[in-house]
Parts: structure tokens; C-alpha cells; sequence
DNA sequence: CGTAATGTTGAGCGCATTCAAGCCGGGTGG
DNA sequence: CCACCCGGCTTGAATGCGCTCAACATTACG
């Protein structure tokens, strides 16, 4: 993945990645409690990650995508902390963590792509914080869109129509809302033509509306 | 900070710090958008960290205190994110990042407990989205009080009582609260007799009562 | 000592939740 | 092939928690 390497680096990270693992739809990839040995590049399928409190509630932490690394939060106690679940069958690559540690003393450019894989996890999460501690639920629903299609796009699909994964449970989850508001939040931008739903599948009709309900525009 | 090096890698850690740097209450250590360079070890003093979104709402990330390091957010992009604000006059280690990449790649000790580092902060994020994402205003605060005090206990200070170094409308801000809110909360938890509340000076009488805020009474 | 910043408290409101009923669509088995 | 079922989704009505707006108290600080 990362760029400008030689030859000979090349084959030496592909030699890292240990081996591919399948993952069932509604099977874990790994849980929270378990050991920490790998981290796991996304080949195909799409996945949740969640943590739970003590007392049954639990909360969605993101959405991966083919492409994205997860497990990072392992690294710190070598247990995971959170469990990834894949909501459609998936493939990833493991990749030992000892194995990067040692790759990454001889490589730069490989240890540079670890830092950064690991702050860019860090600013995203602020992201999601800014989200549910200050926004309303039209504007956390209209930013999960523009996030996930701007992320679907950069993987070659449509810029204006996607298909979602999850529930609508797993949604409310991941952006504080109840199930319900977050069907109700739908209904609404769809009476206002912003979108056109059909269960999980979503065309945005109007990407600017939903800019301007996260972006209240701006007062000049 | 890590353990088990030899002299000779204690010594070259040392070296790594090129500078300290104190910073006046009120100041920022590091601006959203400034070139990222460095990492910074605080050494004393009291920070917190904040997002903005594009239209002036802002929220605090975290509150961060002696031995702990900030500037994570700007590996990714070589520009910070956030901005690093002293809630009081504070001095800290600054670290160039270029000579901990280097650095690390000879002392494994290093190298493991930048990694370890990096997956604490999005652990604790975590921990962060979960408290956002589900939790109703008297178990954010609870959480908060708990996990302050757990930090200064660790740190040699007392069990129960703590000086907040921070604005209730802070206090809000990272809790997903309006100011008002905060001091309803703790005006109701004074009432109950959990903690005595005297502007910034908080004594928790009841820790345990404070527990079970956070973590509804496991029902058997 | 006066002023501004910070914190407390009250009243009323609104957004998201809760509770409840019904709908849709996909899969299964008769 | 259709009837049935069940999980997921939608919608309505009522409730309540945290917010807004406002007044006042307290503290820090020049």
C-alpha cells in the first residue's frame, strides 16, 4: 500500500501478510478479550466495529471498508478492546503485528504508513466525537452519508447512490440516535427530495442539501 | 519512559527531547491547521484538546495531564487537527517526530511504546464515543469524575477529592452538555450526598454511589 | 473596589426517546 | 406456488431529558 518503494520492499511486506482469512456474514473477525497477534487489512466485505459497557449496551465505533485496517486497538494491552463483525461476507489479510514491528525498523516507508494508519484512526475518532457531542440528528444522519458515499466513491463506486450494510439499529447505534430516529430522519430528508430510500438502498438526489444540514450555511 | 533499556538507550531517549517548552495558562501548545513537527510530553501543567467544525461549534477531545503526550493528530497529514490549549501554566517535552521515527527503529523499547501510545488514545476514544453515544447526563458525569480522579490517584494525588482544572462549559463541551446541564448535575449529585461541590474544589464522599451511576446495578 | 467571567437556579420548550401498532420483503416449508 | 413467519423498517402519540432563555450569585482579578 504505500508508495515508492523498491523491488525488493515490496516483497518483503508482501511476505508479511500471513495469510487471508474468509469471514461469514454476522461472524466476528475478533472480540473484545481476545489476544492480540494481527492486524487485519480489509480485501473485500464491510465490517462494524463496536465496544460495549458492562451492562449490555454497546456502542458501533465505525464502519470499515475494503482497503482499511483494523485491530489497532489490540496493540496497547495485546487483548482487543471491541469486536469487528462482518455485516456481508468478507476477506482480509492478517498481518502479524511482531512481523510489522520488525518490517517497519527496516522499512521507512512502512513504518511511516503505520503511524499513519494509526493517527488517522485517532483524527477520525475526533470526528465522530465533534458528531455526537454537538450535532442534531440531521446533521449526524446527513454527515454519515456524505462520509460513507465519499468513501464509496473513492473506491470507484457512484458518487449519488449506495446500498447500506447495516441496520438501521447499527446506524442509530454508531451516530447516538435510536433505531427510529434514524428512520424518521430518512422519511424526512426523503419528503424534502434530499434522498430517495428504499429500505437500504439510498440515492442522494440533492448532495448540497445535505452539505448545508451539516454545514448550517454559512452567515455572511 | 518505557523500561528494561540499557544506559546507552536511556541516554539516547534524553537526546531525542530537543527542547522544553512552557506554556502560559491560556495559550495553545498547537493550532488546528499549524505544520505538525513534533510530539509533546507534558511535564506539568493541564491541557485539553478541541475540534472545530467548520461553522464555530467546537469540541473538547480529551483533558490531558502530566506524562501524557499529545500531537498524535498531526502524523497523518503533517498538520495538526486540533488545537492544544494549557488550562494552566504548564511545561512540556517537545520531541521531534523525525528523531522518534529514527530512534525507533534501533530501540525496540521505543518503537513498542510509541505503537502502545498511538492504540491507547483511540482505546480511550473509544471509551469517549461510548459515554457520547449512550449514556445520559448523570453517567457522563459520573464517568468523568471517576476517570479524573483515577488519573490524579495514579499520579499521587488523593482519591476523593480533586481541584477541576476546567470551565463547566468545558466540562460540557467534551461530555456532550450545555454548561447548565453540568451544574445541574452536580448540584443534584451534591444533594444526594455523593460529592460536595465548592466551584472547582469536588470531595467525593461516595464512590461506590458514583459506580453504580455509571454502571446500573448489575441486575441479578 | 468595581467589573467581567464563571457558576447556579428557575421556568418553559423542543427534540429525541419510548411505547405501540402496523407494514414490507425475503426466506421457508407445506 | 402460495401461505406464513420473522426480522427489519416505518409511523404515530405521549413522555421526558436536556436545552434555551433569563435572572441572579459568586469569584477572580485588575
Amino acid at each position: 500500500m504505500p508508495m515508492g518503494l523498491t523491488a525488493e520492499e515490496l516483497d518483503r511486506i508482501d511476505d508479511m501478510v500471513a495469510a487471508r482469512r474468509k469471514i461469514k456474514r454476522g461472524t466476528t473477525l475478533f472480540r473484545n478479550g481476545e489476544k492480540f497477534t494481527s492486524l487485519y487489512a480489509i480485501r473485500t466485505g464491510f465490517f462494524k466495529t463496536r465496544v460495549a459497557s458492562e451492562d449490555g449496551r454497546d456502542q458501533v465505533t465505525g464502519f470499515q471498508m475494503a482497503g482499511e485496517v483494523i485491530g489497532l486497538d489490540g496493540i496497547v494491552n495485546d487483548h482487543h478492546t471491541c469486536d469487528a463483525v462482518a455485516l456481508e461476507d468478507a476477506e482480509v489479510c492478517v498481518m502479524p503485528f511482531d512481523r510489522i514491528e520488525e518490517l517497519s525498523r527496516e522499512v521507512n516507508a512502512l513504518q511511516r504508513h503505520v503511524h499513519k494508519i494509526m493517527s488517522r484512526e485517532i483524527v477520525r475518532e475526533h470526528g465522530v466525537m465533534l458528531l455526537l457531542g454537538s450535532m442534531r440528528a440531521e446533521e449526524r444522519l446527513a454527515t454519515f452519508l456524505l462520509n460513507l458515499v465519499q468513501r464509496l466513491h473513492a473506491r470507484g463506486f457512484s458518487q449519488s447512490e449506495l446500498v447500506l450494510r447495516m441496520t438501521r439499529e447499527e446506524i442509530g447505534s454508531f451516530l447516538g440516535l435510536k433505531l427510529e430516529t434514524v428512520s424518521r430522519t430518512f422519511s424526512r430528508f426523503a419528503d424534502e427530495g434530499i434522498v430517495e430510500v428504499k429500505q437500504r438502498h439510498v440515492r442522494i438526489v440533492n448532495t448540497e442539501a445535505l452539505k448545508d444540514i451539516v454545514n448550517p450555511k454559512a452567515c455572511n
